[in-house]
DNA sequence: CATGCCATGTAAGGCGTTACATGATTTC
DNA sequence: GAAATCATGTAACGCCTTACATGGCATG
């Protein structure tokens, strides 16, 4: 569903192929999914059945024919009626650190510290990434974007300050039971 | 595979029936799993069949009869030697509200403020209901509790600060574009 | 000469969810 | 008398992922 009315919503920008939409959906932060060509290519095929896009197919000499899909009048109808009705949904944090760290903290006491740390640094890296990637398109970040960007850098913000404030408790505990 | 392993956790704290672990895994909140019967039934059966665990029917008068069950030494074994290999894996947060948030801004601007608003009740109910769940549980909280609490307080704690900036900055937005 | 990009699609399967089915006992 | 708890299991389905298939063109 939410698929469906992203895809919508990013043809609304501009028309675009599905192979454009897999690229958008790859390079961004919030889109999770995979952008893989099962689902987008459905979704497409789906939309068009509904009404809700066009679709013009182009030929190219240098290049495998493509199509190119438009949003229809009834496509931004159905999108604003959505947004007017779907109530905000909670955002779902599925950490399977925690799973692991759980299990550690009773099968393997000796591994929690290492994997405390090895997770700090998985975030450090991937926080670094971002804000690679941020300050590459400096200058050309709607506001949007840069509340998207904020949004992903406080969550990585919070748990690597967890994490240390984690580790430092765990090593205090190891000292104080021996 | 996690399942599995978290099962084999669980168990390794004491022998429960699948009744039982649907339970704890309902009650936990970093155990994301919806603890619903397919999967938990189904991978009982599989970690016999690996011989990670023994199940012992008990028969009961007031009461459906029930398979308790317990992990075996090769259990045991195949949970530390999995610890030991894999690696910390990243914490995947998926909101649908930042997708729900960003196709608004195009297709639904006036919405923006309220959805923002909205978001953030969302947020700070849930936290409310955990903080409860905390103050009930004062003074049985091992360090493990402790830190998967925190660890979601901190998340919350983020994004509502987030939700509290994007609003503001969004507010002044408009009153610059009106 | 191999790799990667453009571009569309299909196949197979894993994971996870809700809902269904059964049936006795306890609680309101 | 209705609803919840105990307890195990099955069925159907949706979502999402990887991998496969095709084939020309460009880049190194």
């Amino acid at each position: 569903m939410l698929l469906e009315y992203t895809i919508l919503g990013l043809l609304s920008e501009k028309p675009m192929t599905g192979y454009d939409l897999k690229k958008v959906m790859a390079a961004s932060s919030c889109l999770y999914w995979s952008g893989n060509n099962n689902q987008i290519y459905k979704a497409l095929l789906s939309l068009v059945g509904q009404g809700c896009l066009t679709s013009e197919t182009i030929h190219q000499d240098s290049a495998p024919s493509k199509k190119v899909y438009a949003v229809t009048d009834a496509g931004r109808q159905a999108l604003s009626a959505w947004l007017a009705s779907v109530p905000v949904e909670p955002p779902e944090f599925r950490n399977p650190f925690l799973v692991q760290l759980s299990l550690a903290v009773f099968a393997a006491p000796g591994r929690v510290g290492a994997m405390l740390t090895q997770y700090r640094e998985e975030l450090e890296l991937r926080q670094a990434m971002e804000h690679e990637r941020h300050r590459r398109r400096q200058g050309v970040m709607s506001w949007l974007d840069r509340q998207l960007f904020a949004n992903l850098d406080r969550f990585y913000q919070a748990e690597l300050d967890w994490a240390d404030q984690a580790l430092c408790e765990w090593q205090q505990r190891s000292e104080e039971n021996p």
